[in-house]
DNA sequence: ATGAAAGCGCTAACAC
DNA sequence: GTGTTAGCGCTTTCAT
């Protein structure tokens, strides 16, 4: 079933048949009654793919995020749901699972697939797939993470900031050997998130130790086997910072595992505060990161991108000033930090 | 950059081009070489609506569920994502919100997008979505919520056996007074999770009391309201099964502002057995649903019947048996029960 | 092994 | 107000 026969059973052009669906003025009262009535009762369907083919619009955005699982994702999703559901655009979405190749296949998928843009947390400050995005001139922004050598459309937090605060909190509580645990990344370059805890060490006049800067998988695995493994090189901490709750849960994991306790053997603060944050045991110390706001304003800027983009021109993101949004942290004291002596 | 600017450049015909992109044989290698390069330099896209129109595939899938931000359909999407982008497919995700309204409208917005099938967790036992999926004649298949008056395919598991699991767990330790928080429905039967309950109950040769058979929104706060609203009535009970995790997590919540102790004060076993259960304070002994596997037979049953359909034909959900595929459950047993005398 | 041409289902000038 | 027509970018017979 198609325009062409109802066209044919209404007795009129598939022009017509076309207006009525568009909400077009330009036909008449009971010519348009006549054709709905058709399409009511034959239950036409329209296909959209033959509408994008012509308009060049397809009214769905392409989502990359690295791990879904991760409930930080899951509220920027949330997040950018909102605004594109209002607008009645759909969500094509993409788990990279933090892999590169992956990630550039979905880029590739996407971007053949007509979507009208895309909003993309990359796994790497720089990305393969996002320097193509910008070769093939669709429209995108990158959340999260930041990337070097291209300026993006961007929505972020400053992971600095978040393990700045982090440590800070750690080190007002009496802690002096802090353990920092990053994702691994294949940058030479420090990560934002070490470069914050660094800091914070700096201004309490304290060497940071190599041994306490690790890296590990951003999720539970990863928070409970550098645990073990710093356990049996005997390491010393008494504080931890992770780069994202997942990763403290695994370190609660090991703890307990360890015979150790949070917060009297262990101090932990966490980074996101995801929903189950508070329900853990103990409640978990955490940097609050706007996720909802980061996929509600990532998509918010994206749409304004689309509209502002002229006609049927491929997006050029190297023409005008990126827009840069950076949201705002903050410590949640919950009950994972003990003060030391 | 189309198919046709790369076959002026290249000085082949459109069907060329074609056939290389699509890795026909009928194309001498010198020729094919020749194409890929200036593909390859031209940084040319092929654009998958224009061939979708032709082939009538897209090569994508629909996936409806109630609430993206509940860690039990993350899960079964991770089981669909897995097998599903094996194949090559992409997911249109969609958040019904448990709203029917919201249900219809994507799945009509799916069928128009002619994806190649549709994966759904419909929000009632009677959706209109999935009776229009049917009457729209394109691959789907129901998981979670079995439909009334229409033989789906389907994969579940059996509510009910959940239910009685947990209410029987809790009797054995010697609980009598036990609430039941299901979701609400709008169907006037029983449904599945109070069924179970019921027949635990029978068991022990106890009388149901209505107050005790309660309903609440499938998430922390519904659970937590619930059990407040309770107290403010007075009603009595040691003992609660919930629905799912997540309630479970606001009964938790409750308790802790009420100042009743789980599981001293209050046993309670939840259905689901998300990620994060066991680290909770104290660890939820729950139901474990096989959630990835869900997921991923979901995604297989659909895929073979997808493949199986006959060209381009429309598909026919009431031809020959649907497929039902029940998955089991059981009790995981950890620290929010304790017996009483 | 390659090309010409028809057509997928729709929209949008343009004519009337 | 309505119809005619020419594509959108691709695949796929059917010739050659």
């Amino acid at each position: 079933m198609n325009i062409k026969e109802i066209a044919k059973l209404a007795g009129v052009s598939k022009s017509t048949v076309s207006r009525v669906l568009n909400n077009s003025s330009l036909v008449a009262q009971d010519t348009r009654k006549k054709v709905l009535d058709i399409i009511n009762e034959s239950g036409y369907l329209p296909n959209s793919i033959a509408r994008s083919l012509k308009v060049k619009k397809t009214k769905t955005i392409g989502v990359i995020v690295p791990d879904i699982g991760n409930p930080f994702y899951f509220e920027v999703l949330r997040g950018i749901e909102k605004v594109l559901d209002k607008k009645g655009f759909n969500i094509m979405l993409c788990n990279s699972e933090y892999d590169e190749e992956k990630e550039l296949r979905y880029a590739y998928l996407l971007a053949a697939k007509k979507v009208d843009g895309i909003i993309c947390a990359p796994c790497s400050e720089s990305s393969k797939a996002v320097q193509n995005l910008c070769k093939w001139g669709i429209p995108f922004v990158v959340f999260d993470i930041p990337q070097v050598n291209l300026a993006t459309n961007l929505v972020v937090v400053d992971h600095s900031e978040c393990s700045y605060l982090a440590a800070k909190h750690l080190l007002e509580n009496g802690h002096t050997n802090i353990l920092s645990i990053d994702v691994p990344n294949p940058q030479k370059i420090e990560s934002k998130f070490v470069l914050g805890y660094l800091k914070a060490l700096r201004e309490y006049n304290i060497l940071p130790k190599p041994e306490l800067i690790q890296k590990a998988s951003p999720d539970i695995t990863g928070g409970y086997s550098i645990i073990k493994k710093l356990n049996n090189q005997k390491v010393y901490f008494t504080g931890v910072i992770t780069i994202c709750d997942l990763v403290a849960v695994g370190v609660y994991k090991a703890a307990k595992k360890l015979g150790l306790k949070i917060p009297d053997d262990l101090s932990v603060v966490g980074n996101d505060d995801i929903p189950l944050a508070r329900y853990l045991n103990p409640p978990l110390t955490t940097i609050r990161q706007p996720k909802y706001p980061l996929g509600f304003r990532s998509a918010k800027l994206l749409l304004s991108q689309i509209e502002s983009k002229s006609g049927t021109e491929p997006y050029d993101c190297t023409q005008g000033q990126p827009t840069i949004i950076k949201l705002g942290v903050r410590l949640i004291q919950r009950c994972s930090v003990k003060r030391r002596n």
